[in-house]
DNA sequence: TGGAACACGTGACTTG
DNA sequence: CAAGTCACGTGTTCCA
């Protein structure tokens, strides 16, 4: 036999009662409202609950899909940190009809998008995984919360939204800064609020930018332990990029020193342990250093030198 | 027969193939540049293509899973305007095993998730699926590109980012106008900026940053010159986002050195130079300091002391 | 080795 | 109907 537990939950002795869950609109409406109170740590968990509790049917646009509702009701947020949880002991309904996956795709009932396949494999995956979809939609909904318009309840038009929303207020806490330039104390905020104008997005895809780092210098101390001497130009996120992209690669960095060898050059001598991978050497973390601060936008003059 | 096109293309003469298109990471480096010629309305698709563009291999994550490449690299945004669709005629790679669902799960060969199933229906809804897929990926990716401080390449921690941003930049922009309310012409935008202003965001959740810096320390050689010690957990990501807040000040940092003090510390002593601001007294320079790295998602352990 | 994350293809469903 | 979106369960991959 190939499948070894019940995976056909929702095709239990009466379908459409799962389905009621989903699509319920207003009646039972204070059931996952008295489901809130279980909950403990009132994140943004109480966001929804506010919000939804406020709108029967808690939809924006003219005609949203239903699914959404059965998420918001159904799940509860941030169980993650207790570690219960959601779909615990769920193929218990019924109990009776085990092999549902015969009559396969004319079954009519059941959710959504319930497709037989070739069953056996997963069956605790099942769980996890519908964990995982819930938590993610839940998320979405939470950062939905935080944009102020939104055109639909689309999973991609939320993001668009929530992209362009973001760049909107960028521009905007930068003109506000502009404005606000007799305020000194407040300066110091624009620097690393917005991201776009001047932080890391900019110069991550710059193409103009080039060869920051002029050296990497790495000195095998023993099977586990590194020198890494960058030199690098003085100019400005250069060294913190560095910290970032070496930071990145999982090593464990004691003893950092940068200090300037000149006008223009900066020198950063870092001591990184490595657990194992034994036969890590000199050529191959370089390698992996250059490739990390690639991806933090920092460029080697010198890729081919050792 | 139940399916009436060839649907299971990974399974081609060549398997590697498809997924060497996934995993390429500098070759045809220029193909997508040139495509995205085509795009117009250049909204946050000339982000992503400015950004990638200057990146042969845009991944920042120390090892993030291969297919975020491939999303980037073969495909473009919104090119539904276009109606060009991304895998129109995916399956003439060899077109011979039809019956390719034979064989069934061990088949080994192909993408991630390539599942036999039981085929058939689709055939058509798959390929504006696998579109619809990268789309949202996409914009996924886009978002995360305005977003300062990621912690992890997670779909779910994108989001879960991009919300704690969100909710720290309606407090920034609350603040702000509070100190700015000579300027009534900007107050008009509070409005519609934040939408959950008072109710909702206030105590949303922050449960994964907590008290990474432990002591502040900051001492005023002259009017330019002042050394600042930073004692913070040792922890991954903290100092390369401690360096990333005292850069982010604008000021200019030389001779920066990092080392633990114990197992679970460690300590950071930078001299930064100041530039004109000759006013600047240790606990002004403090408040900048702590609010720069709670930007940065570094919070600071006891905010009020000095 | 088990858990987490992901892409995958598919049926159900809604909307022009 | 056709196009689009969604949740679903599954196999694979990666990591602690």
């Amino acid at each position: 036999q190939r499948h070894t537990c019940q995976t056909w939950y929702d095709l239990s002795p009466t379908p459409a009662h799962l389905r009621s869950l989903f699509m319920e609109s207003d009646n039972n409406g204070g059931f996952w409202a008295s489901d809130l109170a279980f909950a403990d740590d009132g994140a943004q968990r109480h966001q929804s609950s506010s919000f939804f509790h406020g709108h029967p049917s808690p939809i924006f646009s003219p005609m949203p899909p239903p699914e959404y509702s059965a998420i918001l009701d159904s799940l509860e947020m941030d169980w993650a940190e207790n570690g219960m949880e959601l779909w615990p002991e769920e193929p218990q309904g019924g109990g009776d009809n085990g092999d549902a996956e015969q009559n396969g795709e004319e079954s009519g009932g059941g959710k959504r998008g319930a497709v037989p396949a070739a069953g056996g494999g997963g069956c605790k995956n099942l769980l996890t995984e519908r964990n995982r979809r819930m938590r993610l939609n839940q998320q979405l909904l939470a950062l939905r919360l935080l944009v102020p318009c939104i055109s639909k309840m689309d999973k991609r038009s939320i993001l668009i939204d929530a992209t362009e929303y973001l760049q909107g207020i960028h521009k905007k806490i930068e003109t506000m800064e502009k404005e606000m330039s007799a305020g000194a104390s407040i300066t110091c905020l624009n620097s690393n609020l917005s991201p776009s104008s001047e932080g890391v997005s900019q110069d991550v895809h710059e193409p103009t930018i080039s060869h920051n780092i002029f050296e990497i210098d790495i000195e095998k101390l023993n099977d586990r332990l590194f020198t890494v001497k960058v030199v690098f130009k003085r100019a400005k996120r250069v060294q913190a990029q560095i910290q970032r992209a070496l930071e990145s690669l999982g090593f464990d960095i004691s003893n950092t020193m940068i200090h300037p060898t000149d006008q223009h050059m900066m020198l950063s001598t870092s001591f990184i342990h490595v657990k194992k991978q034994k036969h890590l050497t000199e050529d191959s973390l370089k390698k992996q250093i250059v490739e990390a601060a690639l991806n933090y936008g920092i460029v080697v003059d010198n890729d081919g030198q050792i």
